[in-house]
RNA sequence: GCCGGGAUGGCGAAAUUGGCAGACGCAGCGGACUUAAAAUCCGCAGGUCCGAAAGGACUGUGGGGGUUCGAUUCCCCCUCCCGGCACCA
């Protein structure tokens, strides 16, 4: 046998047979890795003055429930990838983690197992966390934000004081949200369906306080402009902003009220988006609530009782969550009101559909241009006026009758004294105009968002820094007596308003102004306080002279990724976004926006639904960490659905992925020869057949996991694609068929691959792996004998010639129908592509005889001929 | 009612969006190793029909139309599912 001359080493036997049991000890590996990560505190911590560029990727903080969940774990192993994949490419990372820690279940789980909330939190806080690092999240600890700490709320109160200054903190007396479980009020955002967004079942009552608001609306526009500039958020959040934020254009007309008038004095506002239509309006329709109504009724018993009537039907509809589905009723109050523009005496009613929370609590009622004027007009046989008719292309043509309501912005002006003729819009604009001039109404513009009310009558939250004195009214707690500190021992229930109001030493307090003696403050804020700015803390975490240093914040914001569920599209996201534009209105920060990239995340079920404890279909980390891995538990929740659709957990589903993770394991373990000189020179070409192949899908794999992390992020096909490299290069290192000779019993291997190229493909394998599967890649990098820190080694780089196909096959269809294929070179022109598909054996007996009308030839793609 | 997102094998999904439908994985089937099982490895696999087999024919991405040589992808109509808003004037 000649002796061939070989330049390189290569993998020339089966490594290793004696294995009893060759499943990969995942719990072996990872308790390894973890201790070494424990030992060294600096590992994530981002640079504080550093060249390289930020990235600055944001899980959304968790509440500190006791347990993580496998929602959780999603979350944070979609943010960990992202974050190790832009160590890996050299950028300054900040990744930071924290604990919503203020809020209802502590004093729940204090009133039930007699635990101060503090301690509970504490200890779930401590559990929590111990959780994350055995999954291997990559965050820096020195950062940590604890909302409940003193260190951090004062800063709420400090920013409460700052809001209050400026006019966007205010106090009235309101109807609000009243959840009698949770035995506080709560915001607009916090009803869900008319019930409690923590008790979904439990209607919330309405009920009349004094409530400490921010003034969000002051920023409706611009939240609702800017949500345009947030392009790299999904379409889906921006939209239920814009619902949610809800605003209308119209125009305020002023009413007259005809006859003897009361406090409420004798305009009647409303809010119209038609005022093209007031010639056409044939009443007036009050809210039961409105103040003129009080005036109306209050010598009028009879029109009070069915007033009375129409509150209650409303209030029920709000309660159930169906006020869309209210049976609309009115009565007359036997009053009128004059319409402005010609000067007509409309009869004045009072409606249950009216609600006064919105426009003016009173509309002009139009029945030919309306559906549900139309249908009261009906129902109470009030004139129905035609105003707008329909535009026609034929101008002899003339539709006197358009069908009932005719409801459509397209049509011109009739019955409307000098603006006959005109164009819807045009008659909305010259309408607005001549109110505004003659001061009886004007464009306008109206939101459906409502201030924020803070005030929660609960013990365990920030307290508000205020002071009631007899004399000076309503004082602020002067900036240098912040914190006001939570008192800790309490007895927590539920009933009897706020908790702290039962604690003297917390109510009597110093007026700052005059000395004497003031009552403090015992409602608490709205935990989303805490979260609207917590993002901004991480930045500079234990700052004690302000809430962080501007310049520190200047450099890491926006937030470059942030990562949660949906279910905080409206009430954290809105919430953050006022903050963001109150504190650069402040001066504190420059940006007007918080955020660059959103991603929400879809939500974990079992067995088709939600998890939770009382269905028994949880699904414990915990216990995953302890059969698979936390490995295999991330990988798995990446690998099973794109990060954005909802994921089923299917149990057999991450035993594949435990199988895989066995297969890289031994891949590695069965072949790296670091020790051998040949692993570490450089590759030398020509390959052969086989070895080529896997090169190339190496470069393959590469760029697709590369092209992936840079916006598509469907992580489940870069899991995939770093499968098939796999079993690509097992195929080609082992051979593929059977692994023994049958008859000889002796191994079988593939083609010479060089080690040089094994090592490459082993080292970027481990590589691409990090971001997903980092303690099983951190102990493969180790076992290539690769010295540097895995999490900062260099993300590899893929080679375009390297990555393309050298011969590709091409589908020949014959009349659109897959009838054979050829097998070109890549870069074959279109004639011979064409050539070679014509002289295929089966196309030529099929299209034998035919007459061939049209040849397409997309190059690289497909041949299709059409035959007749 | 308005707005947004979906619907692809037994299951999770892929097709980077006009160009080979079903990659990868689960479950399944067959085989190797084993006394046996587990573990591991190799192979098969959308459906229907024809064939002993190799192979072939037809069909197939919620339904119906259309554009195109060619449609999961574009256009029109419809059904169902999920989410948001809703007598919002």
């Amino acid at each position: 046998m000649p002796q061939e001359e070989k330049s390189e080493a290569t993998v020339t036997e089966r490594p290793n047979p004696e294995r009893s049991d060759e499943r990969y000890d995942a719990q072996r590996v990872e308790n390894k890795w973890f201790e070494r990560f424990q030992q060294d505190a600096a590992l994530y911590a981002a640079e504080p003055d550093s060249a390289k560029k930020k990235y600055y990727v944001l899980e959304m903080l968790p509440y500190p429930s006791g347990v993580l969940h496998m929602g959780h774990v999603r979350n944070y192993a979609i943010g960990d990838a992202l974050a190790r994949y832009m160590w890996m490419n050299g950028y300054n990372v900040l990744h930071p983690m924290g604990w919503d820690s203020f809020g209802l279940p502590a004093e729940n789980a204090a009133i039930q197992n007699n635990t101060p909330p503090r301690q509970w939190t504490l200890r779930n806080i401590a559990n929590m966390k111990a959780q994350m690092k055995r999954l291997g999240f990559a965050y820096d600890w020195s950062r940590e934000v604890t909302t409940c700490f003193p260190e951090y709320y004062r800063w709420n109160q400090w920013f409460f004081l700052k809001l209050f200054e400026r006019g966007l903190a205010y106090r009235k007396k309101s109807k609000v949200n009243w959840c009698p479980k949770c035995a506080t009020v709560l915001a607009n955002e916090q009803v869900v369906n008319g019930c409690c967004w923590r008790h979904e079942d439990t209607p919330v009552e309405q009920r009349e306080l004094e409530q400490w608001f921010l003034r969000t609306t002051k920023y409706a526009d611009e939240l609702l402009h800017d949500l345009d500039k947030l392009e790299h958020w999904p379409e889906k959040v921006r939209t239920m902003q814009r619902n949610w934020i809800g605003r209308s254009e119209g125009t305020l007309v002023d009413f007259k009220l005809v006859g003897p008038t009361g406090p409420a004095g004798s305009t009647i506002s409303v809010f119209t988006t038609r005022v093209d239509t007031i010639y056409g309006a044939t009443s007036v329709q009050l809210a039961p609530e409105h103040p003129v109504v009080k005036d109306l009724t209050a010598a009028n018993a009879d029109l009070r009782a069915k007033v009375e009537q129409l509150i209650t039907e409303q209030r029920k509809a709000k309660e159930a969550g169906d006020i869309g589905e209210i049976e609309k009723h009115g009565v007359p109050t036997g009053r009128y009101a004059i319409n402005p523009f010609n000067g007509e005496k409309v009869p004045l009613w009072v409606a249950n559909y009216i609600l006064m929370d919105y426009g003016t609590g009173a509309i002009m009622s139009v029945p030919a241009h309306d559906e549900r004027d139309y249908e009261f007009a009906k129902k109470y046989k009030l004139e129905i006026r035609i105003v707008v008719l329909p535009r026609s292309d034929d101008p002899e043509e003339t539709v006197a009758e358009p069908p009932l309501p005719f409801v459509t912005h397209d049509g011109l002006l009739i019955n409307s004294g000098p603006y006959n003729n005109l164009s819807c819009d045009d008659a909305i604009q010259k309408m607005s105009a001549h109110a505004e001039k003659h001061g009886f109404g004007k464009a306008t513009v109206t939101y459906r968002l409502k201030d924020w009310g803070i005030s929660r009558q609960r013990y365990w939250g920030t307290p508000i820094p205020m002071l009631y004195c007899e004399k000076d009214g309503i004082v602020p707690v002067p900036e240098k007596d912040l914190p006001v500190i939570l008192p800790e021992k309490m007895d927590v229930t539920l009933t009897g308003g706020s908790p702290l109001s039962r604690v003297p030493e917390f109510v009597n307090a110093t007026c700052p102004k005059c000395g004497g003696p003031a009552r403090r403050e015992t409602d608490t804020m709205d935990t989303f306080v805490d979260s609207s700015w917590y993002f901004y803390r991480y930045t500079d975490a234990h700052n004690d002279r302000a809430p962080f240093d501007s310049a520190i914040a200047k450099y890491w914001f926006p937030i470059d990724q942030y990562i949660g569920g949906v279910e905080h599209a409206i009430l954290h996201l809105i919430y953050s976004r006022f903050w963001t534009k109150a504190m650069r209105d402040m001066g504190l920060i420059e940006n007007a926006e918080p955020v660059e990239r959103l991603f929400t995340q879809g939500m974990v079920t079992y067995q088709g639904a939600a998890m939770s404890k009382s269905r028994g279909n949880v699904v414990s980390p915990d216990e995953m960490v302890a059969r698979y891995g936390a490995d295999a538990a991330r990988l798995y929740v990446l690998f099973a659905a794109p990060p954005d659709r909802d994921l089923d957990w299917q149990d057999s589903g991450i035993e594949g992925i435990q199988r895989f993770l066995g297969r890289v394991y031994r891949f590695v373990e069965g072949n790296a020869r670091p020790q051998e000189p040949d692993w570490h020179k450089p590759l030398q070409s020509p390959l052969g057949i086989s070895a080529r192949r896997l090169q190339r899908k190496l470069h393959q794999t590469i760029k697709r996991v590369t092209d992936d992390f840079q916006g598509r992020w469907h992580f489940n096909t870069c899991i995939s694609a770093i499968m098939e490299l796999l079993n690509e290069a097992n195929r080609r290192a082992l051979g593929s068929g059977p692994t023994q000779d049958p008859v000889t019993g002796a191994p079988i291997i593939g083609d010479d691959i060089p080690l040089a190229l094994l090592a490459d493909v082993q080292r970027n394998l481990v590589l691409l792996l990090a971001p997903f599967a980092p303690y099983l890649a951190h102990e493969l990098w180790e076992m290539l004998g690769e010295k540097g820190n895995l999490l900062k080694a260099a993300w590899p780089k893929y080679d375009a010639a390297l990555a393309r196909e050298e011969e590709i096959e091409i589908p020949v269809q014959i009349n659109g129908k897959l009838r054979s294929r050829v097998v070109v070179s890549a870069d074959a022109s279109e004639e011979t592509v064409l050539d070679r598909a014509l002289a295929d054996e089966k196309v030529r007996t099929m299209i034998a005889g035919k007459q061939i009308v049209k040849k397409i030839c997309v190059p690289g793609k497909l041949v299709n001929i059409v035959v007749k």
